[in-house]
DNA sequence: TGTACATCAGTGAACGCGCGTTCACTGATGTAC
DNA sequence: TGTACATCAGTGAACGCGCGTTCACTGATGTAC
């Protein structure tokens, strides 16, 4: 038997977790990271948590309600590369630096659904999109805090940048954000779990530039 | 119990099948349709094609294998539409008419994820892009008849036809083709299991503009 | 044309597995008095 | 400050399920002579 930091923590802890869900959430994501969605599973989530196999259901509905935890975390992980590498940005002067900004997010987009592709796909595992839940007081909070590091309103905040220095039109606003998005996430997906998964590297990087070109082209 | 036209099929043919691989991944298609590549088991196909749940591995490996063949008919599918519509352009002149077509098996291909999300997943399962296996001889033939409904060579074929009519500097064709394939493909991945999911009909054909406007424009 | 026989395709029973979920429970916590 | 008690969080056993896969088999087909 392997023994586990989880299994440590649980000599030490007693009968009582002090943050199970947090734990469970935690325990999800590493299964996420190395198997996507298809592998967040209760008892799994459970046995890397160090406690029994039904303890989850304290803290969650059932199965389903784990996964857009988790999923709902996965966005989380993409926005904060996001605004790590749009910070990066040094460029001087109101366009050029919400055109770096906006490229920066683009790349760094790509660059999660390709390091981290457990999370990419279970960050847009269809579960949590269908997800109509009303959140809860603290998941309020929690989604306020999700909020500033959601990837479409990151991508909406640059685009807000490039019309007020003058470089978007206001009315195409809306419509430049679905052609970016579409554009990045379609190179993404494609990279991860299409043809384009066999590409060589010199290739790939071809197809990123090409489509972020498309993307300041089309603006 | 449920009785299908398999069963009916069953009473009629006796011990053997006649074409037993080609109605389990028939049988794999429609349960691909209703519920995307989780729900192409090895068991359910059999079951659907009224055959005992063993008898697939005479003519697949393993359930991988059913699935990959499966996915490789949700491609087919995928570029059929394709390439009806893109015959029903009309428009004349060599760059209007090229220009049209691309646009219409754009539409298409995003029509196709819409109206047939389980096909659409499949198609775009890790599996079958995964795979590595040298086709046999039929299957070469097969290939060979797969080629020509072949999504990105159908993509490729349209931005040849710029290039002839002038529209569409050489040099940038391979660049095009990523960027264009990227676009769609991503809004169709963003609407079936995105955050766009719930968008309202009017803002989802908003949206379908915007990107093929894209496309157009950057090329 | 007929018959022996090899080959092949589908059968039925069985295996082990891991899952989600429910149940009655027990140990720990914290609160009212 | 101390004690009774309600509440809560995690336990352990058990359930049914459906899956993939293997096995020895049997019925059908077709080929050599």
């Amino acid at each position: 038997m392997v023994r586990t930091v989880h299994d440590q923590n649980r000599d030490e802890r007693g009968y009582h977790h002090g943050n199970l869900r947090g734990a469970l959430v935690a325990a999800g994501l590493e299964l996420a990271r190395s198997g996507g969605p298809n592998a967040v599973l209760l008892r799994a989530a459970c046995r890397e948590a160090g406690v029994s196999h039904n303890a989850a259901y304290r803290h969650f509905a059932n199965q389903e309600d784990l996964l857009a935890a988790v999923a709902a975390q996965c966005m989380t992980q993409l926005g904060l590369l996001m605004i790590e590498r749009s910070d990066l940005v040094t460029a001087r002067g109101a366009v050029p630096r919400a055109r770096a900004r906006l490229n920066a997010i683009g790349r760094a987009y790509i660059d999660f659904a390709r390091t981290e592709p457990g999370w990419f796909r279970t960050a847009f595992s269809s579960a949590q999109a269908h997800s109509s839940k009303r959140p809860s007081q603290e998941e309020s909070a929690a989604d306020g805090a999700n909020d500033a590091s959601n990837p479409y309103a990151l991508l909406n905040a640059r685009l807000d940048d490039l019309v007020i220095a003058g470089a978007l039109a206001p009315d195409r606003r809306i419509g430049a954000a679905y052609a970016a998005w579409s554009a990045v996430h379609g190179l993404s997906g494609l990279l991860l779990d299409g043809p384009l998964h066999d590409l060589p590297e010199p290739e790939v990087q071809h197809a990123i530039t090409a489509v972020l070109a498309l993307v300041n082209r089309g603006l």
